[in-house]
DNA sequence: GGCGTATATGTCGGACTTCTAGGCATTAGA
DNA sequence: TCTAATGCCTAGAAGTCCGACATATACGCC
């Protein structure tokens, strides 16, 4: 991953996972490909960065984990939203409008 | 600063500053008040951040300092942007761009 | 049966960024 | 004279992310 995306990526993640955590319980490794796929490659997750913010999203009480069965036969790590990460979410989302708007307000600006 | 804030104010804050400096050279103090007022008192670059930040941006030869009289009659070290600056700041408000709209993407997205 | 690949979870050390909390000095104004 | 604003700076702590590594199972293929 490329100097730029790696630096971009902080303090979103948390809340790209929560919102790929809202569609419904999945597991770590799905979450890190469902990330690539739907942002057409751009946000790669790393095993090492990933699994820390799981668990720092679970001792949050954000997320909450069930082993279960996965697709393919193997037991995995299930996580899904709780209330408390569903609020997160919106407050996270609400702030990402806001944080970007005024990005956008600062790269446009002329002198 | 609240807390999402702090988090979404990682890896913009060089573009941030690059930019302030693109409007032409400027010192330290006046880039934070500029920030703040552009922003709508959204990003306040703390001196601790803001500092570190400046000579970072020396170091990768991306500003170039002056010391010169500032408006008040005292001291202070203007940047300015190098010709490396200014390419770095196209790069990074492009990787801005496609990462704002994979963060938008993966928002947006439905099951 | 043996092998490689994809799936799946995890840890550890290091690099880096930002904040908090201070220090120091000058100038303008009450 | 003392206070606020201006202007520069550093040190230490906390936190995030990455790269590399370790471990183990399922499945297809030979």
């Amino acid at each position: 991953m490329d100097k730029d995306k790696k630096e971009f990526l902080k303090g979103t993640l948390d809340m790209l996972i929560l919102k790929i955590v809202a569609f419904g319980p999945i597991h770590g490794y799905a979450i890190s490909q469902r990330m690539k796929e739907i942002s057409k490659d751009f946000f790669q997750v790393h095993q090492g960065s990933l699994y820390p913010a799981l668990h720092r999203l679970e001792d949050r009480g954000w997320l909450e984990p069930e082993w279960k069965e996965s697709e393919t036969g193997r037991e995995a790590k299930f996580y899904k939203l709780t209330r408390k990460g569903r609020k997160q979410l919106e407050n996270e989302v609400e702030s990402w409008a806001r944080m970007s708007d005024a990005v956008k307000t600062i790269l446009r600006a002329v002198e």
